[in-house]
DNA sequence: CGTCTCTATAAATGGCTGTCGATCTGGAAC
DNA sequence: GTTCCAGATCGACAGCCATTTATAGAGACG
């Protein structure tokens, strides 16, 4: 799970020897660095954070009406972090009659939080 | 580790009943959501996920001549990435003579590693 | 039909961010 | 000393972001 770069040899500069020639390594994993980078730039602000909190603890349960509360934030900033949530395949939605349940997607930070550890 | 909102009682909603009151929980973990959404955000750029990639795998061995050519950034821009990154606590530095090695310090992404899993 | 409720979108705005070139600092080497 | 080198800082600029108010859309209900 590790991100590795634009390098390539691998070698190991010898413990005592001062800082020299680049030691470069494969380009494995750009776009999953992008990847991760987009998921927790997403997590990247308390609100959404706790919008994932919550919606982990009650996925399916919980409609926009009863989060907007919990924040000190009009509705529609409520409704713009659920977006991004959203557009960042953190959490889905279902629309019911009126009422909008969202949900965080159980694999959408798998890779993520596997690299964390 | 989960992050509680400023809520209140934690009443359950009857399965099929609709959008209601707000259920409410206690505030516990503002302040915690703000600390884990900065690791968050200063994770969430594809330079500085893969700075602490590098660095995690190669604690106190790379300077920074090192690190500025695996990206397509200027010096200075990488530079500033590693600031963002030390000022969240997530890495650190020695200055030895004429170079400064960097390092992930150990436990700075535990608890935001512990929420996500 | 009209009206009310819940949610999403639009437009505007102030602030933050990523990037660069140029410059500064401090240590090494000559 | 002077010169060179690694790294940090500064100033500027373009683009993005979080927020608000106002508005639109869609469903329930009379």
């Amino acid at each position: 799970m590790a991100v590795d770069l634009e390098l390539t040899p691998k070698t190991k500069r010898p413990a005592g020897d001062a800082c020299g020639e680049p030691v470069v390594y494969p380009d494995v994993a750009r776009d999953q660095a992008v990847r991760m980078a987009a998921l927790a730039k997403a997590l990247g602000d308390p609100v959404r954070l706790q919008l994932v909190d919550v919606l982990r603890k009650h996925a399916g349960e919980v409609c926009v009406r009863e989060l907007v509360p919990l924040f000190d934030l009009s509705q529609p900033t409520v409704s713009h972090h659920l977006k991004v949530l959203r557009e960042a395949g953190i959490v889905g939605s279902e629309r019911q009659g009126l009422w909008a349940y969202y949900f965080v997607i159980s694999d959408a930070l798998k890779e993520f939080s596997a690299w964390l550890s």
